[in-house]
DNA sequence: AGGCTCATGTAAATAGTTACATGATTTT
DNA sequence: AAAATCATGTAACTATTTACATGAGCCT
């Protein structure tokens, strides 16, 4: 039950309407989490009916015009809990190397050049999550709370670096073997 | 649509009845997927209704009694088209460090002996891997199957490794922050 | 017979994805 | 006024998790 949770939390860092939400969640809330704006729209809704959020002000309620929501003191609260409650890591689920697994079993076939694309795209993931650090924390962080933003980017450069160093090492054995 | 191709797979790797499957995902498989046996259960009923594996002889088809399936031709040919078509890389998805980003909003409260604990679970699933390589190749692969297999899980390795210097690193910069 | 483990399954709830619908605002 | 874009939403489907049910076989 993550999804209303992150969206509590980047509400709280800044009030915002689902769009908006949505294109955060690409971003630096994306390191670890993404969602799309159904998904966003929805849980909105749910969290609003929930009272943990309300829209603010809100001019003339029509479909098509912008919403913005801001947190409630109980979604602050269940935040604070969800915080404290202990939760065991998952196995990770990425269909990449099972497909190289499968390929074991019945041959190589294109895949290399798949690997090659995918370790491309995790190139420019990483040449962007790197150009986010240099830009937001050009001294270092200035509190705890940008420590602590900080060291979440950092833990997405290096989920990256790991990719694009296990797929290189990936592509050159298949190469070498043929 | 991984989890009929990854049961593909180690059906075609071995033969084997639901339970064993759950059981191998827990180990070689689980690197990289995991699955419940709730779940297993369901796509073996699928996939041999869809004619992509059947039930060994069967002596009497029972609930309770072990029922081993194996790969039928049409269920390789799938597997083959799946190795072979492109998909992008999904995000990751880890609630661990959004708990840490929303722990910059409402304060650091008792998380970082969570992630102590996080940092020890993802230890022990370290040696457990490291020494999975040592016993399964420990003159290195023998052929192309174990190459690869031996690749995926050096993969695992470097996710848990990865993991584990992370939350070193956060623990670190918490504590010194107070 | 009672309890334990192995093994297969069903049901319901929750989460996530894909496809589509519709109104509002801006640009050409 | 048409087209593009911004913005919010619904519906249907697929996947995953959690809780429960039930039978078989073995051990005491």
């Amino acid at each position: 039950m993550s999804l209303p949770h992150a969206i509590l939390t980047a509400l709280l860092e800044k009030p915002s309407s689902g769009l908006e939400l949505a294109r955060r969640f690409d971003r630096s809330i994306g390191y670890f989490w993404s969602a799309s704006h159904q998904q966003i729209y929805r849980e909105l809704g749910k969290l609003e009916r929930g009272k943990l959020i309300r829209a603010l002000p809100a001019e003339v309620p029509t479909r098509g015009r912008r919403k913005e929501y801001e947190v409630l003191p109980a979604g602050r609260e269940e935040l604070e809990r969800w915080v404290d409650t202990p939760e065991d890591p998952k196995t990770a689920r990425d269909p990449l190397p099972l497909r190289l697994r499968a390929a074991g079993v019945v041959g190589v076939r294109g895949l290399v050049s798949e690997l090659r694309r995918h370790r491309d795209l995790h190139l420019s993931r990483l040449e962007e999550y790197r150009a986010f650090e240099r830009r937001d924390y050009p001294d270092g962080p200035k509190n705890e709370r940008e420590r602590i933003q900080r060291l979440v980017l950092l833990g997405g450069i290096d989920v990256e670096a790991g990719w694009v160093s296990w797929l290189t090492r990936a592509i050159e054995e298949l190469e070498e073997a043929r």
